[in-house]
RNA sequence: GCCCGGGUGGCGAAAUUGGCGAGACGCAGGGGACUUAAAAUCCCCUGGGGGGCAACCUCCGUGCAGGUUCGAUUCCUGCCCCGGGCACCA
């Protein structure tokens, strides 16, 4: 952004002695607000019609919450997008590189609620805000396609897409039990729960039974999951959490016959080759199992007052249980389904009914945790698997590893591989069980009690149930007359008007769902919003969206390498299959920029140590704070900001432009034209000696463009800036030398 | 506990991924020039030890201990730290 030959005074702008603005005679205000004011007249960084561009790029950062003020940590996301989107601008690509709020949320609520301000308001003040620092910061995007989410025209059809999952059964309203944050007073999502708290307050989660709206994300586990593998330009970091999070387990499943009960128990095990040592079975204790026994009076005191004591310890906290196994013997017996021996059934605390089927077969000599329940309880061990060398089951600890089959009738002498399969046949041909897989991930639960946000399109009818919103209806608006209060429920119960409703089916008095949904919907599908932002009929142009994604490359930080990714990823597979999209995955190639750390700690207002841009942008331009930015470390590693190095990068550019203007004066300027965006350094050839220096600068000249080039590829960002050092360096040494090189030259982002 | 990263100068970090001398570039520090002085700017030095008046010479150095190789910051084995993710997932 700063270009040769401009003979404007030095110290421009100075303010007074407290500034040290533009010493050493860079006059980079003079500079900046030309550069910004051209970029603006070419509509640099606008695409047209997207259906005319041939070479495409589409360069996006992850659209921000609008949370108020940006400190330099966020700026280092926008400025890495921007060197990507200028250099490929540069290589002569059409560039989308658009801008946007995650605006519905928590925070501006909670604004509303303490400041007596609407969200919207407070929504819309930092909006503008944020905007006034991207632009100081020379972050170039094409303001022409932005959005916010928490806008009628682009929540009506987040809306929009919650009716198609309707339609296709995928989005879906169950009872269960759910994470409940008591701080932010609403449920959470699975994935919003870290370490058993509130990923937003920190507030430890609890437990309860409430009827929520689901997304069915688990129908996508296995083409999460596959698809993978076409994601190989991503952090292999990223790839291998969701992995984790999807958690597909391969095993069996098996069925106990319940004495004197037709309904079996069934079981999922990952070791059915350990199945002839289970001396028991676990379940939890929401399980069916149970609850009907309670029901039907069969447990007593003792083991009510068990389940009570647990339960109460979830509400409280449902992860600081974990310290010792307990359980109680409910009295059931079953059979193993292979040898006929009664083992009984017993609740236990570490049987989680969120996974599998909420019951376990115990196999205490081969599962630590069912080891230390039997060894607590007096329950038998049998070993049935041992290891071909080195210890196995010592009565000490259970033996979790491989090895062979013993103490296991005919399949004695089987490898654990091999048992695995031939106990599964086994089973099979009893019709006691069968292999099956089985996932961690769950449903994502995304209805919640707030009110900034995007309500759930449905109307409950007391004779039609529910009701979705005729598509023709929406958007169902957001009212602005509501009750702020944290109560519980949803904040659009107090709003009469809104409640009320006709059933769009037979008529009748009706009443509106008053939950609204998760950010995490509206953040799913944005980046297909950006191709036609304005669009009245359809939430994108299909078209233009087949023509522009998946995204080439998406930038964002870590923290949403499950959650907001995941999620993304799912809907566009529900959307390619609804035959709206021709790709399955929306970003193509993805980078995760570090945090930039002040005295080593994540900057926070509450800390005090954020480091506000303006000021430094003021103090010594926007080029200096973005170069230092992509100097300050390797982007996708975490960076100490150090007030000094940016210093030391205003000197580099000072230094920079004095030379620049040594060669224009050289160059006796007139020329005027003003090399916009050539891409990387060239040296004028024809006017270069063969002599020995001016033959050397020139080839030090190309290699290090080469390398620049280079480093950029591959997100070397501080090495570029430092090649673009060295190559100051070198012409200095080269003019000092008596050298007198015609040269144009230009800068990278 | 399991799964990922990562340990290089006073500091942030380089080394195009086994190759001619590790530490580029920058910060901090030291010395000098300019100045009445300061700021700014410019020049030189700066991993550690030892030697030489000197351009230099020499030994040791990439968490620790081994190994593979003509050659290792880079590959292998074991260990020690640091950061992150998941966490009673059967």
């Amino acid at each position: 952004m700063s270009e040769p030959r401009d003979a404007t005074p030095v110290n421009q702008g100075r303010a007074g002695e407290a500034e040290e603005g533009t010493r050493a005679g860079y006059p980079f205000r003079a500079l900046e607000e030309r550069a910004q004011r051209r970029w603006s007249d070419d509509r640099l960084f606008e695409i047209g019609d997207p259906m005319a561009a041939e070479k495409r790029f589409y360069c996006l950062n992850m659209f921000p919450y609008p949370s108020g003020d940006l400190h330099v940590g966020h700026g280092r996301n926008y400025i890495l997008g921007d060197a990507v989107a200028r250099l490929k601008r540069m290589q002569g690509y059409t560039v989308l590189s658009p801008m946007g709020w995650d605006a519905f949320g928590l925070p501006a609520e909670n604004a509303a609620i303490l400041n007596q301000i609407h969200p919207s308001i407070w929504t819309k003040r930092n909006i503008a805000r944020m905007k006034e620092q991207l632009h100081a910061w020379g972050v170039g995007f094409d303001w022409t396609r932005e959005i916010a989410s928490c806008d009628r025209e682009y929540y009506r059809w987040t809306q929009w897409i919650f009716l198609k999952l309707h339609e296709k059964g995928l989005a879906y309203r169950a009872k269960g039990a759910v994470n409940w944050c008591p701080s932010c007073q609403t449920v959470l999502a699975n994935e919003q729960v870290e370490g058993g708290a509130c990923e937003r307050c920190g507030t430890a989660v609890a437990m309860r039974d409430l009827e929520q709206w689901y997304f069915k994300i688990t129908a996508y586990a296995d083409a999460l999951l596959d698809d993978l593998s076409l994601l190989q330009q991503w952090p292999a970091k990223v790839r291998v959490m969701q992995a984790n999070w999807i958690g597909r387990s391969e095993g069996a499943s098996i069925r106990f016959v319940v004495a004197g009960e037709m309904a079996p128990l069934e079981v999922f095990t990952t070791r059915p080759d350990t199945l002839l040592g289970a001396t028991f079975l676990a379940v939890a204790t929401e399980h069916p199992l149970v609850t009907r026994l309670r029901e039907e009076g069969k447990l007593g005191a003792e083991a009510e007052a068990f389940i009570d004591r647990l339960k109460r310890a979830r509400i409280e906290n449902r992860f600081a249980i974990e310290a010792e196994k307990e359980g109680f013997d409910t009295g059931v017996t079953v059979a193993h389904p292979l040898t006929g021996t009664p083992l009984r059934v017993w609740i236990a605390n570490y049987v989680l009914m969120g996974y599998g089927t909420g019951a376990i077969m115990a196999v205490p000599a081969h599962d630590q945790r069912d080891f230390e329940f039997a060894t607590k309880y007096g329950i038998p061990i049998v070993e049935v698997i041992r290891p071909e060398t080195g210890p196995g089951y010592d009565r000490k600890a259970a033996y979790e590893g491989e090895g062979r089959m013993v103490n296991s009738g005919a399949f004695d002498g089987f490898s654990s591989e091999e048992g695995k399969r031939v106990v599964t046949d086994a089973l099979k041909a009893k019709g006691a069980g069968e292999s099956r897989v089985n996932f961690r991930l769950r449903d994502w639960l995304i209805s919640r009690q707030r009110y900034w946000g995007a309500p759930i399109p449905i109307i409950h009818c007391a004779t039609c149930g529910i009701v979705p919103v005729p598509e023709k209806d929406l958007p169902v608006v957001l009212p602005d007359q509501v009750a702020f209060k944290p109560t519980g429920e949803s904040p659009l119960l107090s709003n009469e008007a809104f409640l009320k409703v006709d059933c769009p089916k037979c008529g009748g008095a009706a009443r509106r769902e008053t939950d609204t949904m998760d950010t995490f919907v509206d953040s799913s599908w944005y980046f297909m919003r950006f191709l036609s932002p304005r669009l009245e009929t359809a939430p994108f142009d299909k078209d233009a969206v087949n023509r522009w994604l998946p995204v080439n490359q998406y930038i964002g930080g870590v923290e949403h390498a499950i959650l907001h990714l995941l999620y993304s990823r799912f809907i566009v597979k529900v959307l390619r299959d609804l035959g709206l999209v021709t790709f399955s995955e929306p970003f193509e190639r993805l980078f995760t920029q570090g945090m930039i750390t002040k005295d080593g700690n994540k900057m926070s207002k509450s800390k005090g140590n954020v480091v506000p841009p303006d000021a430094l942008i003021q103090r010594y331009g926007a080029d200096t704070v973005r170069l230092y930015t992509l100097f300050i470390g390797p982007p996708e590693k975490d960076a100490e900001w150090n007030d000094r190095g940016v210093e030391g990068a205003y000197r580099f550019l000072a230094r920079y432009w004095k030379m620049v203007e040594d060669v224009a004066g050289a160059q006796s300027v007139k020329g005027g034209r003003e090399a916009p965006s050539a891409g990387s350094a060239a040296v004028d050839a024809t006017s270069w000696a063969a002599s020995g220096p001016a033959r050397e600068l020139r080839r030090r000249v190309h290699q290090l463009t080469q390398q620049i080039c280079d480093d950029m590829d591959r997100f070397h960002l501080n090495t570029a800036v430092s090649g673009l050092m060295q190559l100051v360096n070198s012409v200095q040494d080269f003019q000092s030398a008596g050298g007198d090189p015609r040269m144009n030259e230009v800068r990278e982002a």
